[in-house]
DNA sequence: AGTATGACGTTTT
DNA sequence: AAAAACGCCATAC
């Protein structure tokens, strides 16, 4: 059994458990995973996770985007993977190639919630 | 212990 | 409004 108050589960893992909560249908963004994950700065990692985890765990990475509702992704490098990915999710795109966050930006129940973070207390710094 | 990585986010031009 | 600059972070090595 691990240490009393020492997480067991890295943020990596922890970032993960996030992304496969987003339900088909909706996004997510990184900062959004980051803050779910128990770190809001930590965008940038969930980036590293995804990056090392797309194509070979079972992550609906396509449902990560950025503040904007833009792919990040890199057309030729997996961006136009991703937006047909989402289209057949029924995620819609504007002329822009944008993403109604309003719309379609996944946020957790209470319940979801309190599971994603029974892995440990959630340092926001954000005040 | 320092450097590199990255599909970001926020602030400043 | 758009772009650059800047800040930030967990992991790999």
């Amino acid at each position: 059994m691990p240490e009393k108050g020492m997480p067991t589960r890295s943020f990596t893992q922890r970032a993960m458990d996030c992304i496969r909560a987003v339900p088909r249908g909706r996004v997510c963004t990184y900062g959004g995973i980051a803050r779910l994950a128990g770190n809001a700065r930590a965008a940038r990692q969930v980036v590293r996770v995804l990056h090392s985890c797309s194509a070979s765990r079972d992550l609906p990475w396509q449902r990560i985007v950025d503040r904007a509702g833009r792919i990040s992704l890199p057309p030729g490098r997996g961006g136009d993977e991703q937006r047909r990915l989402l289209e057949r999710e029924g995620v819609r795109f504007d002329a822009d190639g944008r993403i109604d966050l309003e719309r379609f930006l996944w946020r957790p129940d209470a319940a979801t919630l309190r599971d994603l973070r029974e892995g440990g207390p959630a340092p926001d710094r954000g005040a």
